[in-house]
This record gives structure tokens, sequence and C-alpha cells, in this order.
RNA sequence: GCAUCGAUGGUCUAGUGGCAUGACUUUGGCCUUCCAAGCCAAUAGCCCGGGUUCAAUUCCCGGUCGAUGCACCA
């Protein structure tokens, strides 16, 4: 590798180039935080998102589903995106400048100053300084900016909606069904991949952070006190490098354990978040990623949500951007649950049964409705009700009925002693959330295999992608265009693609031009017909990361070419 | 969003108040028996809106996008 300028540059102006990323309708003008994927970016995050698919859905058996990035607002009030996504913020009337009226107030001993009203932080912040130019900011509007999209559901309705923040909380409102789906047993999962919109306030930093990005989320429910990954030796002698809190707060470098290792010392909460942290490991670097440049980071104490038991974050190192979270894996809890348990009224619960039966002995409270029915009428029931929770004296017990307290005496009820038969318990699944950013993903993989050599004086462009995710699998080239020889290597491109291999014929230009545009593009292999394959029908083949050609009979090709495509055998191999 | 700087064929770039450079790429042709060779030709451009001016790609104002700093950011 020899010295690059920036490589941001460089990745970007070939991504442009050659039809991978670029600005979203630069016509009328592009706009921050969006882009376009062209034919081969659109075709290289698709194969990205099928490995993803072979990792999450093929290996563990996790399902997709698709729901809509339109939500009500019931949901996001529910997920708790309609408060916490909104930040109160304040535009100094002296510089100009946006800022967070509860930082502000905070940083000046304001505890809480988040769940003031907007007019009381107003009040609040009136005689504090402007972080920006420490004018006094006096009197100003403190208003609301939520990084949600907002939208209106139907004509005239008005019913407001909201362009999904996360793939994730359908999954979540799809859980009754869900789990019914996976016949009503833990552990279980589902994924979804998609779009997501946040309105940011000011995206920078070209595709690390859109407006409207792709996910790839999975929702694996699991038994509270289950944490064990059915699997787990897969991943058990599995090396990563861990910055845990302890790491991060004594300026260390990241602990390389396997996963055995790290949740046996407490590192990592438990075997399902260990579990994903390799998993994601194992595709970051089957994508593309370099594994030298990526390490997993624990959420520090005060960044992790309160509810949160663990999170740690994949972060791959960019030439410009430094360390990027491209993945989250959190084990949530029971929080998005017990969420829209609350808001639905719905039940969110599993019914675990017991290995056994159990008999447990409970205390009833029977009510004598014969002396309760007629004299307090329509109030019967609910003293009922409230008797059945209520915990009695000797002489009777006072209940509170719509506020008002009322004394039942105790030989109006019968308190039974009953030994009864549990067969097993409702039970709220935690949620262990691996989220990932694919288009983040995407330019780390680009930015990892983009590679520039010197070759007799000129700068070769290399993409090294994995043959997985290459947008183009094989190039199939006429060393002439003549002789038949093009029709031969017309004849091999539609073998090729018939057998789903992504295989491109070119015949324009030099043959050393058209290796370097295949380069260019990361296509692994490249086929070349010549006047030795009139004769004997053989090719070459060229390894796109040595230059190296093997020759090989017309019919053995497309064997060979599959078994170099899925890495079954290695090129070397073949070279003699 | 604020401040500073920038924006010229697909890419990189020169330059200008009056026909807009050059290179590379791309396309066609000639040549060529394996790594961006050579020759001929073609295609294609001054970010958007407004103003000043006989005339604006150039000057002015506003916007958009990008870079940097600040602020913001799961």
């Amino acid at each position: 590798m020899i010295a690059m300028g920036d490589i941001y540059d460089n990745v970007m102006e070939l991504a442009r180039r050659r039809g991978f990323i670029w600005p979203s309708a630069e016509v009328y003008g592009a706009v921050a935080g969006f882009i376009d994927y062209g034919p081969l970016g659109a075709m290289m995050k698709r194969r990205v998102e099928n490995l993803w698919r072979d990792f999450y859905i093929i290996r563990e058996g996790y399902y997709e589903i698709e729901c809509p990035t339109v939500g009500t607002e019931a949901i996001y009030v529910a997920s708790g995106h309609v408060k916490g996504f909104a930040d109160k913020m304040i535009l100094c009337p002296h510089c100009g400048e946006y800022a967070r009226a509860d930082h502000i107030a905070e940083a000046h001993g304001s505890e809480n100053a988040a769940t003031l009203s907007k007019e009381a932080l107003a009040r609040v912040i009136q005689e504090l300084p402007c972080p920006a130019c420490e004018e006094q900011i006096g009197s100003t509007e403190v208003f609301e900016f939520n990084l949600m999209f907002e939208t209106t559901i139907g004509p005239g309705s008005q019913r407001k909606g909201y362009l999904r923040p996360e793939t994730a909380q359908g999954i979540f409102t799809d859980f009754a069904r869900l789990l019914r789906f996976y016949r009503n047993k833990l552990p279980f999962g589902a994924v979804q991949i998609g779009k997501s919109y946040r309105n940011e306030i000011s995206p920078r930093q070209g595709v690390i952070r859109l407006r409207e990005f792709s996910q790839a989320e999975a929702e694996i429910f699991v038994h509270p006190e289950e944490k064990e990954h059915p699997t787990f030796g897969t991943y058990a002698d599995y090396r990563v490098p861990l910055l845990g809190i302890e790491q991060q707060e004594k300026g260390r470098e990241p602990v390389v354990a396997t996963m055995r290792e790290a949740v046996d010392a407490g590192l990592v909460a438990n075997e399902y978040v260990a579990y994903y942290v390799a998993l994601t490991h194992d595709f970051m670097v089957h994508s593309g990623v370099d594994p030298a440049k990526m390490r997993f980071r624990q959420h520090l104490p005060d960044e992790r949500a309160h509810y949160a038991e663990d999170c740690w974050d994949a972060e791959i190192h960019s030439g410009r951007f430094g360390w990027v979270e491209t993945v989250g894996i959190a084990d949530r809890t029971d929080y998005d649950l017990r969420a829209h348990a609350g808001h639905s009224g719905d039940s969110f619960t599993v019914f675990v049964p017991y290995d056994g039966v159990r008999y447990e002995t409970r205390t009833r409270i029977v009510p004598d409705m014969g002396v309760l029915g007629p004299k307090y009428r329509g109030k019967a029931k609910a003293i009922a009700d409230a008797l059945a929770d209520a915990d009695p004296g000797e002489d009777g017990v006072e209940v509170t009925v719509d506020g008002e307290r009322i004394f039942i005496p105790a030989d109006t009820y019968e308190v039974r002693e009953e030994e009864v038969e549990v067969r097993g318990e409702e039970v709220m699944p935690h949620v262990i959330e691996p989220s990932y950013g694919i288009d983040r993903i995407f330019y780390s993989i680009l930015e990892h295999t983009y590679d520039e050599e010197i070759v007799e004086g000129e700068i070769r462009r290399v993409l090294r992608l994995p043959p997985g995710i290459a947008p183009v699998q094989v190039a199939v080239f006429p060393l002439m265009t003549r002789d038949g020889l093009d029709a031969i290597a017309r004849d091999i491109v539609q073998t090729l693609s018939g057998r789903g291999v992504l295989t491109q014929y070119d015949d324009n230009g030099a043959i050393g031009r058209r290796y370097r545009r295949q380069d260019e593009i990361g296509t692994p292999f490249a086929v070349t017909v010549d006047y030795e394959t009139k004769d004997d029908r053989t090719v070459t083949v060229r390894d796109r990361d040595t230059m190296q050609q093997i020759r090989c009979g017309i019919d053995d090709l497309p064997v060979m070419l599959a078994s170099l495509l899925d890495g079954s055998i290695e090129f070397n191999a073949l070279v003699q």
C-alpha cells in the first residue's frame, strides 16, 4: 500500500464516478443527509444485506418481517421517541447559534432541567450565558426540536404520524403475533431490514450521518433469567477486542478476549450479548471490514440508557472520521415490552410452564354477596374486587372504592386457605437488540478495501471486496474483438449468468484497461478468451488481488469459479 | 444553524466582465496476441435564484452543496 491523500476523498471520488454513491436528486440541488445508491452501490448494498440475512435468518433462525415506515403517534409515545427524541432548544438572540436549553441550565446547577416545561426552562436560562458567545441569553423562546419526521395520515383527519426513527418498534408492536408464530416459546427473535429516518439538525460527515438510512435490526426475546445462548459454543473461543468501561476510564487499550473469558470475567453481561458481539465481528470481517480496524466499546454508565443492562458498540476505524459507531448490541431488558404493555393495555408476556405442577397455598377472600349485594348495591362488585386484594384484620378490613373508604366487617366474607395448582408463570421477556447501521458498514467496506499501488509507474486502484459482496463477480473479455473471440466470450457470459454469477462483458479498449476498470469496482476474477481458446477451449482466469493468471477449460469454468467465489478454493492453490 | 473557505464536462483542473483551458475517463474508428501503450475523431461543463451591467461563469446579495471550526448528534 502506498501513501494516500485523504482516503475519504479518494474513496468517495471513486464511489461517485463508478456509480456506488451519488448525491440525491442533484438536478434540483442535493440536500444534506440524503444519498442515492447508484447501480453498483445498490447491488453491493443488497449483497451486504443478504450476507446479514445469512447470519441472522438462515443461521440463527430469526425470521424477517417488514413493517411500515410510517407509524402513528401512539407507537412513538409508547416507545418514548416523542418525548425522548425532542430536544428543548434555543436560538441565541445574540450570536444566532442553536443550543440545548436543558444543557445550559444543567451546566449551571439546575438538576433534571430536561423535565422542566419550555416556559420554566426559558426563565431559568434567562440570566445564564450562551455557551457559544457568552452573552447573557435574556428573554428567548425555548422550542422543541424532534428528531422524528412528522406527517399526517389521511385527508382532513390530521391524524399525526411519524416516519420511524428505528425499525425496532415494528417488531415490538407485533410481539403477540410473533409469539404465537413461534408457538409461545422463548427464546425467539425477529429481524427487520429497512429505512429509518431522523431529522438531524446538521448532518455532516457524508454517508456517516444520514437523515434517511438503512438499518438491520434483530430483536431477540429471551427469558430474563436465562441469558445463555443455546449455541454459545460457536463463538465461545472467538476473540474480539473489547474496550470495556474499565479500560476506557483508565485510558487503556482494548482487551482481546474470547467470549467465554469475557462472560466469565463479567466484562460482558451475558452470553447473549457476547454471542452477538462475536457474530457481529464475524459478519463484518466477511463483509470486507478490516479486523485490525474494528473494536467493541462498552457504553459508559452515563451514556447507556437507564434501562439497558449492558450495551456494546461495534466501532470501525475510518481514516477520516476516526472510530465510528456502526452497530449497537444492547440488552434492553423488558423496557420496550413494558412500555408497550403499559400504553396499549395488551399483554406482552409469555407463559412459561414449570417442569412439573407446583402447589401453592393462597389466601383467598370470598365475599358473601348475599349480604354485600343488598347493602352496597351498585358498589358491591367493586368492593368484592377490592376485597380480593385486601389484607384483612381481625374484625374486618377497610377498602377504598372510587376514593371512598368503606369498612367491611369480618362476618361478610370468609378467608379461605386454598391449595392451588400452578403450572407456570407469565414472564415478560428481555430483549437483546443488535442494531446495524448498513450505510456506515457500506462506507467502511469501501474505505477498508480501497487500495492503491504502483504498477509499472501507473497507479492501480483496487477495491479488495470479498467475492460475496462484490457487485460484479466475474468479468469476461475477448482479447481481441474479432476472429470469433468475442462470440466465445459472450457465450461464457451467458453460461455464467445462467448460473447466477454476476458477470460483466467488456470488449472496449486495450485488455489492460479493462482489467483496471474491473479492479476499481472490486471484481474478483476476470476471464479472458484468447487465440489459444480457439485451439483447445481454454481461457485464462485472472485474480484481482495478485494479478496472476491460470488457464482453465471453458467447461470447467462454472464449477471452478463457483468454488473460487464461495471461498472453498484459494486462487493460490490453482497456480502451479 | 453560525463563522471561514470553496463550487468550471463523468473525474481532476486552468482561466476570464465579451469564442471557456488542459489532462484523464467515456463512445466510435485505426492499430494492438494479456495488465490504463499509440493515432484519428466524437460526446460533454462555468451549482441555483436575484441584482448591477449593453453584456455576469467572473462583481454584489441570498440559497444549496462540500470542507474546517463552534454548536447539535443513537
